[in-house]
DNA sequence: CCGACTTTGTGCAAGCGTTCACAAGCGGTA
DNA sequence: TACCGCTTGTGAACGCTTGCACAAAGTCGG
């Protein structure tokens, strides 16, 4: 209640620019795989920028980033037709474009919840703030830890999570709290307003329906290789019957 | 040559239990995203365990597990028929089934590369051992950290990948290194036989076929949610006029 | 033993996402 | 200006995943 965030800011965005409405309408139709795949290319232009490339293919993006080339272009052309036939894409039209389809023209204030290991890690990492997402609290449930900087940004507790989200505009929450506390601290961010969650703990979030949540489960990344070596070795195990496996590379010299 | 990870093993295990051709045949079958919803239904049904409960419906796990329970249910079929009509899954039998697919019998040692911030933090997660993936061995390129226990292991320069793994019989390589080494270490992992990798640098990583990577991208994740807010944002903009978002919930105040 | 009730397992249709293949469009060249 | 070669953008086919809906199969009470 008391942390309603905006209400006018985003509102006069509106009319600012007669080509928003379309952006607009291409947003909503891109499929998440996709979204997550620009990402991927946007930081691959990035590089690019970096080496003084100003023109780069289809052909040579896609490789870069590890897929098809038609998938690329399909993908390019969910956010607009901004390449060149015959000569390829702009890198830095390309970037400001997927920039602009992200959201990243806006600052997106980070709030890391647990500051265990992993939270330590993430207030320490640099890859945030350098993309435009600055972590701009902490908080942790442990009173000793209450005022002590990490990543020089000081502790706060987590009773003062709706306070201290709405003073410093917090957009997305980072939940790196043991499983157990997790639902918990999710329901606070989500009644301080946070629209958008990170969740580190192995627990399935319930939020409700205005709230994306996106989880990094390293368990279950952890389980699903399991599987592929278990797979592997079922095959190897079931196309040989000594000593080499399937296609002469075995697990080790 | 050495420690050749089941060299005898895995041959052997062919012929042993009847049921292990049938077991691999469904394997071969199984979606990649029923693969990791697996893995979160055996998590949910672990607590269930811990809980003393010892049946459960399909729609209870389905929900607990944040799906729909037809998808449940056919997830499960992927791996047999275990369930009892009338009653519902007896949570024991389905916990070692889905065990067994995922490969949990064996144990998965692991490698962590690079003990930065996020090296330290994997090093001291608990979840790994617990779950069957014991840290093995631990490298850093930096010679002073050579020797330094970190989570109770040593650690190992990066130079002795090869033969390191190799005694320790790892099977997973988790990469935590600054991006600009990504690709360079998992060269070196590949080399030393590891198969599966997992990848927390924000680099694609160009691997043969015959090794399988799953990448946890942080900035990739903050930009979806980045993607979300501002489709939001858009919709609100879209569809007021003036004064409140869509539903009172707009960018800031 | 029977009938009512519950829940699984699955055929089928709809929906997405990926891939193919090619027309359209652009720069360069004569 | 007209042609040529190259690369984009996209319609259409394909395949995987999801969700529905229901028969099959079991339990439980009488």
């Amino acid at each position: 209640m008391a942390a309603q965030r905006g209400e006018g800011d985003a509102v006069v965005a509106t009319p600012r620019n007669p080509a928003d409405a379309e952006v607009r309408e291409r947003a909503r139709a891109i499929p998440e795989a996709a979204v997550a795949r620009l990402a991927v290319y946007l930081r691959v232009l990035s590089g690019m920028v970096d080496q003084g490339v100003t023109t780069i293919s289809s052909e040579e993006l896609s490789s870069a980033a590890g897929v098809n080339s038609a998938k690329l272009r399909k993908d390019l052309s969910y956010i607009g037709s901004y390449g060149t036939r015959g000569v390829g894409y702009d890198v830095e039209v390309l970037v400001s474009h997927i920039e602009r389809i992200l959201g990243l023209t806006r600052k997106h204030s980070v709030a890391v919840v647990g500051i265990g290991n992993l939270g330590h890690a993430l207030a320490n990492y640099g890859g945030f703030p350098s993309r435009g997402f600055p972590v701009a609290a902490l908080f942790d449930i442990d009173p000793d830890l209450t005022g002590v900087p990490v990543g020089g940004i000081p502790v706060n507790h987590i009773d003062d999570i709706a306070t201290v989200c709405a003073e410093r505009e917090v957009s997305i929450g980072v939940i790196a709290t043991p499983p157990q506390a997790a639902q918990a601290v999710c329901d606070r961010l989500v009644s301080a307003g946070v629209q958008c969650i990170l969740n580190f703990a192995p627990v399935v979030l319930q939020v409700p329906d205005n709230v994306e949540v996106r989880k990094v489960d390293l368990a279950v990344e952890m389980q699903i290789l399991s599987f592929h070596v278990a797979r592997r070795a079922d095959e190897a195990a079931g196309e040989v019957v000594n000593g080499v496996g399937v296609d002469g590379v075995v697990i080790r010299p």
